[in-house]
DNA sequence: AATGAATGAGCATTCATTCAT
DNA sequence: AATGAATGAATGCTCATTCAT
């Protein structure tokens, strides 16, 4: 019965489909992870994939592609986090926790995908202007969501009169670069926890002595 | 005078040598700022620089070598700031003003080299061993000053109890990400100077509101 | 029938394979033969083959290993003909037929592969060491081969006792020349027959007169 | 005065002339023998000469040019000797005395040039048709120098009668080939000496065992 | 004469992409 | 859908030769 077998069919075929997409981007995955964009052939992709080299034009038109879809699949990882923490919180405490409980996830994803961390952060640029806006999007986007989240903080009073964008700014580069370094060489820090937590105190308490006055205020 | 010749002319020899050198640098810059390493052909540079393409390879023994030239030479102006602010200081007003120096100084050098900064954060990264190790080394070494500065003011006083390196790398974090941003798109953030001030103020202050409780201390 | 079609399949692939392969192998041939090593491009090749440049890497790993096809393939066609004489000889006319028609054999080879005999002995040296070897051993077995002859000559009584390995030498030595001089001029010797039977007869007899005395012996 | 002074001056630059032309000679002979024709630069051979790069083009057209004087002043070396035994021999003894004399001078060439002696045979040939001739005529010369010695020994009846010119071809591929193995492999073969006088009594009396009959009379 | 910096044609090799089967 | 052979544009690097000094 066609009639029937054609839905069936189509939505087998689809999933077979998606399948062996992911079967493409799973090998990309690994092979970007460990050469480079520009070092990893087409080849290596299929090869890992276990497919003969045409079978990756069929689901991908270019090289490019199947590249954008790995590093925007790990930038989606980390946005995942940051929307998670956005809701509006109940107390500062709270507001802590989840802020904590937010960084001590996001340097497990960076552990854990050590390699691709490294890809993303490698030579993802100059590659082509849609992937610069690419990436330069997901910083705006967690950038601006990080903002919201200090906004809110802000108008419950919990913290001091900032710019909230900057702040965002810099607290995604305080991860950034303190998660590279950690992942570069683990045993210049101590244990994950702790380093988050000197990471919270740094961007809670700042740097000042608690004896020392203020260059700001009065 | 063959005596008084001689010197002269190497003299002059090894300077035309050092120009043109350097004429092939300058053209280097320019171009793989603009279109990343992996885009920029070796007879980019050498047109660029007005010069036929053989003439590269008297100067350069292949193309990776001018590029780690670039790299190395932007990173070495980035140096050279956080040495100037490593002398002991006189007090707190004088250690405050010293960074704060060296904060507006790096800034103008990321506006002013605004393109060859993005290339250093580009596609550094995956080339080869040799310049992971430059860079990573990079990072090593101005991490390694700024927790020496942060070491003294520790010891003197100023700062409360930190991890000095950690502490340095969140602050690399800061600098390097909010400078891309405000690169990126100057319009979302106030003028430089101001910027400078707010950066200074997080990593000092930190966010807590002063009538907020810490969830650290007590 | 896919249990049928597989090794057919397999099979006809892997001829297909092998028939581009002597396609390539082939017009490597004439044009290395007209041109010597250097002054061939792989493109000339492809040229001549009617394929892409690409396709020449598909089957060879560089110009090298072609090279190393074409005349290893040569110095095959002339091995082969020294082993059909090594069988044990029924007599000493046996032994002396079988050494001219291999002479004879030899002769034509030279003459119809005129072109890749003067280029095995053109620039084959001198490329690089697994070349150098490739010939130098070349020579070492058919000297062998050779000396294994005259070792069982001598053994069988038919020749005076001589230095076996040397003698070979010798013998290589006269055929190559002078195959190589009526490549050259083939109108300053006589026809092809002639010429072996002088060769051999020089070789049997020496050059001594009759009636002259031997200054070696008595 | 410049009247008398002009040809002494000119006579000076001459020698001074031929001084540096020399010299750049030997440093060619030395680094083509150790790399061959292709693998040797202009750049190693001014180098090896301690002279400026374009000071080679003063004194030869091109790269070709000097490798000719290389190659050619070897080839006269060993024309010299063929033409030294060329004189009428007193008698049988004589006659025999000088070729074993030849035969080792021309010995010891090859062993002192040994490199020398292996470049000739390397890649001489495939260069360009001038060299192919140079070589051409270097056989065609040497074979009629002893070919000449051969028709005079066969009128003084002291050899049978042969074709003088593939005799004369066939001893020259005897001593080339034996000489390049010996060069190969020196312990292969007794000394020197010896070596000559078995290759003197291969050509004189042949293979052939005093009691075997002959295939060819009778 | 001597220098050596500059030139630019030339070539092997790679690899993303296509397409006949 | 899958295959993998074929394509050919693209590029880093070499080196013989020239020429201004």
């Amino acid at each position: 019965m066609p009639a029937e077998d054609a839905p069936v069919t189509r939505a087998t075929k689809q999933s077979a489909r998606g399948a062996r997409r992911q079967q493409l981007v799973d090998a990309a995955k690994s092979v970007f992870a460990g050469a480079g964009y520009h070092a990893t052939t087409v080849d290596d992709i299929t090869r890992a994939a276990g497919v003969a080299k045409g079978t990756f034009y069929l689901y991908f038109s270019e090289k490019r592609e199947i590249y954008y879809e790995v590093i925007s699949s790990f930038m989606q990882l980390i946005k995942d986090i940051g929307s998670a923490v956005g809701e509006a919180p109940a107390d500062l405490m709270d507001f802590f926790t989840r802020a904590e409980r937010a960084a001590l996830e996001l340097m497990s994803i960076f552990i854990d995908n050590r390699e691709l961390a490294r890809l993303a952060y490698r030579e993802s640029m100059g590659l082509d202007p849609k992937l610069e806006k690419m990436i330069g999007d997901f910083y705006r986007e967690i950038a601006e969501v990080e903002a919201r989240n200090i906004q809110v903080a802000m108008d419950l009073g919990f913290i001091r009169k900032v710019n909230p964008l900057l702040v965002a700014y810099a607290h995604i580069g305080i991860v950034e670069r303190v998660m590279l370094a950690l992942v570069d060489a683990p045993d210049d820090f101590g244990p994950p926890e702790q380093v988050v937590r000197e990471m919270m105190e740094l961007a809670w308490e700042g740097l000042r002595h608690p004896d020392a006055p203020s260059p700001f205020r009065g």
